[in-house]
DNA sequence: CCTGAATGATACCACATTAGTATCATTTGT
DNA sequence: ACAAATGATACTAATGTGGTATCATTCAGG
């Protein structure tokens, strides 16, 4: 349900945004040490991650990643969206020809019904609220 | 979310379903060509329904497979835990470090009870249910 | 202005899972 | 005996995930 790469970016942001007040940027290499994860790879999430908007990068000696807005309005269900593509359930999810109609098929229903619920249970999960049940333990 | 394994099984069993006043017995062949399935792949998928129990084979000339229990009692559900295994979520999602502690995690905490809405969602769904619905259309 | 530390972009490799094929053995009705 | 069917199983192909490698670009600091 949850990849690597999901997993790997909520780590790195959650890290980012832990230590936000003492500094606004990380270097990948340090990163990538203190959580255990490969290099490279991590360069490579972070550098989506940038693209996304989700992070801002800064090139040259010094620079970094610092997060690109608040981990308040961070939501893991978009990093599963980017790493994972789009919740996509929009055509049949068998093929055809089961299904007496698109429109009224009882399982096509179900699964869609379920898939909204889903996205909105996760909706309301940030960086900053996973963070926040790691400060209290 | 559903493999074409799945998918598969569930339109046979529906054509099988179906027919199943005016006759029993069905050859994969039959099958194959009617639901435009590849005929070996559909032979092994319906092997493992048979060990299952879902079906019942018959060997030799003018046999084939017929419905091992009635419409009504063939959950999706299962046949999805056939061919895509348990759902398993046992473990946690992420791998540790990023989580304060595996009982008190949210994310955790959501992504279990977004599985078991799932599959009780599901439950209720069996090949009759959906016979029924192609039957209105 | 040169160098080294950092990211940008992209191509590539390794592995697991899913999808599908091929083959030979066994059963059974005619 | 023969042909039509499944049983069992090994194999191949395509896809997705996890990860590496490489070269180009930017930029701070001496
Ligand atoms: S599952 Fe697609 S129309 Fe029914
Ligand atoms: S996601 Fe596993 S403990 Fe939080």
């Amino acid at each position: 349900m949850i990849t690597k790469h999901t997993d790997y970016a909520i780590r790195a942001l959650c890290e980012m945004a832990r230590n936000k007040q003492s500094r606004e940027l990380f270097p990948v290499a340090e990163l990538a040490e203190k959580l255990k994860i490969p290099r490279p790879f991590l360069r490579k999430l972070l550098q989506i991650l940038n693209n996304k908007g989700v992070l801002k990068s800064y090139k040259g000696q010094g620079g970094g990643f610092k997060l690109g807005r608040p981990p308040q309005r961070i939501f893991v269900v978009d990093l599963i969206r980017i790493f994972q593509g789009p919740f996509k359930i929009d055509k049949c999810v068998l093929s055809k020809d089961v299904c007496p109609d698109v429109r009224t098929c009882l399982l096509r229903k179900k699964v869609v019904a379920i898939e909204k619920h889903m996205i909105s249970e996760l909706k309301s999960i940030t960086i900053a609220s996973l963070l926040s049940m790691k400060d209290k333990s």
